[in-house]
DNA sequence: ACGCGCATGTAACTGGTTACATGATTGC
DNA sequence: GCAATCATGTAACCAGTTACATGCGCGT
């Protein structure tokens, strides 16, 4: 997704700074979408040129001028074609799973403490970003939740819940397949576990 | 995830070409990571010089020679310190949570026709890429699964399956809760002077 | 005194993708 | 005859991030 649709969508909630656009993004996209400062200054630029934004120099006592952006109705116009041009995506890029797969490479530690570590991500998202979000009903600068921000975010908390209850519930046959599977290959010398084990199967 | 892990780790299920390497993880990992040949090269070409894999001329009848590439043991050393080192992110980029948040401003028909599309996107994903690997039980290049796959083939499915059942459940609700805004807002269709209001503050 | 929040910007880097060049074989 | 599969590679491009430069005010 363009950074200058991401941008003037964020607007349409209200005239903001550079550093608003991207606190605004932050607070409420950051699990879907991404923007720094390096590209939404950029944006901005090229936004105010095409006419599609404009820019209101505010002075600040004790602080230098700031540069307040606002979006234009031709901005609107774009935006809503820029969106509709926008082919509906969702991709995963998943480090973690990634490293599940191989799980039989690596100490049980590690897969340990990377399911921990996942899991509290996802705590901290539903936590965060999507019961706050969704018990405050505030989304971008203060405005109401649209019906759109509604449907994400409860599309958000069942996806997160769904995953979160997956791996409670999975993590200990994980753990247990792989430590079978280690000592198939890989007995233990001294106290032939391994064989007990066979002949247990 | 750089390319060069994840080629050593397909390399851990066997000799292979650059080819093969890119259909293999095409095949298994599509849905959470990418790998193009612009990238493939180049990594094997870095892992050959720093002897974490072989390569071996084969000479083909009727076909240029082709190099297939095997795992070394430093390789396979460097394999689990990369994966160890590894932090477990698990990244969502989704330009259709984006498009819903703004559906408010889209006509109906964009909003249904996303949803379609996501819908079958998810179906697409569950059928050929978990249920028929489940169903096969047998991942890259044909090496039976792993403990760690079948926990994310598991994991994909369920959170596959609750998106799916979510957007099937709550599409209605939204498409209502837009036509019932759009109304409130635009009983007689002028420009949205309030709005310009607003940003003008 | 130090770091954080406010505020704007740029330049270098990065990790990748796209598209191309090349070419034979197999199947429709 | 055309598309697809096999097979290797390169160069140009791209959208973004990181890190830096700058600087004031406020709280601790």
């Amino acid at each position: 997704m363009d950074v200058r649709t991401l941008t003037l969508g964020v607007l349409t909630h209200g005239a903001m700074t550079g550093y608003d656009i991207k606190k605004c993004v932050e607070e409420n996209f950051r699990d879907v979408v991404s923007a720094s400062y390096g590209s939404i200054y950029p944006a901005l630029a090229d936004l105010a040129a095409a006419g599609h934004v404009t820019v209101t120099s505010v002075e600040q006592e004790k602080r230098p001028d700031k540069k307040v952006y606002a979006i234009t109705p031709a901005g609107h116009e774009r935006l809503v074609s820029d969106l509709v041009a926008t082919e509906p995506r969702h991709r995963v890029r998943s480090e973690f799973l990634v490293l599940m797969c191989f799980a039989h490479l690596l100490p049980t530690a590690t897969v340990d403490a990377a399911i921990d570590s996942i899991s509290a991500y996802w705590r901290r998202i539903l936590e965060e970003d999507i019961e706050a979000c969704e018990a405050e009903g505030l989304g971008p600068n203060g405005t109401p939740l649209t019906p759109g921000m509604r449907f994400a975010l409860g599309y958000g908390r069942t996806v997160v819940t769904a995953a979160q209850a997956y791996i409670v519930r999975h993590r200990g046959t994980l753990l247990r397949e792989l430590a079978e599977a280690a000592n198939a290959t890989n007995p233990m010398p001294s106290h032939d576990q391994a064989a007990h084990d066979r002949a247990a199967e």
